[in-house]
DNA sequence: ACCTGAACACCGTTCAAGT
DNA sequence: ACCTGAACACCGTTCAAGT
């Protein structure tokens, strides 16, 4: 049954990756992630050839439940929910998970593999629905394409904004957006 | 004549520090910078107790250069030039920067020591100049302050962000901030 | 097949010895 | 006083030995 152990370390390594890198951001050593997991270093990298690599297959998780956000917003936007309001709150959503979670603004910035690239292309997608209808009802500015969402999301502020001027960025982003 | 070899190793290492600073991002190694500035390692922390101390000081050469530009645009605006323009071409000018030396941003997201604290904060208050000429000609938004231009700042595009990208970047900045 | 953990390599930092 | 460079500490990575 050596395979089940395998599997479940695999679970346990990326999982620790996880919470380790939200609290610490990237210099999580490899020690602690192994300790945290309960496995030896050696385990770490018989799963995952590098740290970089450990740390990519992490964040590609997180971006998935991030794309899985956007499609529910689209699918609300399509059924009527309006528009500017849901761009407005996945930003806010997404500035928040960033500052809590330098993995988050990593993701974004897409320092990522292809694996990575691929899904926030997923990501785009989806956001591409909602921006279809915004521009329906003529509430963007006539030249706005995801292209320019995906700037400001590439821009967000991180943990080194301090709160108070986060709230203010969504407000100034969504100004340059909408009509 | 210990002395004067003491002043030009200073000088040579934060020399080498800025210029390796831009070329390599912040992770050059110390025995790099030493043996580009001609010293051996226990030199820089002779002059610098910390790489981040060194970093820090050369990065705080770069910050006073930058408030200059600031200065100097503002003596324009005040001597008539248009302040939206100014501000659009600093904008542009950090931005160029940035891209191609890291240290920049760093700079600019007052990661940063005390002193270079209180260079940002003359730097702002250049600004404010431009921003004060600006609201007198309602060019402005009338809620736009230089913190919301620090914000704008803090959030600029990196190298990461395709050149393309960054002329568009600043467009949609002034266009959250200009009436 | 998979796991362990001691050993290696690299880089920031220190410090005894030189001048 | 200041400089040198070998030595130390830390952390990513490897690999011989175990199961």
């Amino acid at each position: 049954m050596a395979r089940a152990d395998s599997v479940r370390n695999r679970r346990n390594i990326l999982d620790s990756t996880r919470e380790l890198l939200a609290a610490n951001g990237e210099q999580v050593g490899m020690d602690e992630i192994a300790a945290h997991a309960g496995v030896a270093v050696g385990t770490l990298y018989r799963h995952f050839p590098t740290k970089t690599d450990l740390i990519d297959a992490a964040m590609a998780e997180l971006t998935s439940s991030l794309v899985e956000l956007v499609a529910v917003a689209a699918d609300r936007v399509e059924a009527g929910a309006d528009p500017v309001e849901a761009m407005t709150g996945l930003l806010r959503t997404f500035v928040g998970l960033a500052a809590q979670d330098r993995a988050v603004k990593a993701a974004a910035e897409g320092l990522a593999s292809d694996s990575l690239r691929e899904l926030e292309e997923r990501g785009w997608g989806q956001l591409q629905r909602i921006v279809d209808v915004a521009h329906a009802q003529g509430a963007l500015h006539a030249d706005i394409t995801t292209a320019d969402l995906a700037l400001l999301v590439a821009t967000a502020p991180t943990e080194a904004v301090p709160v108070e001027s986060r709230e203010r960025w969504i407000a100034l982003a969504m100004r340059s957006v909408t009509a």
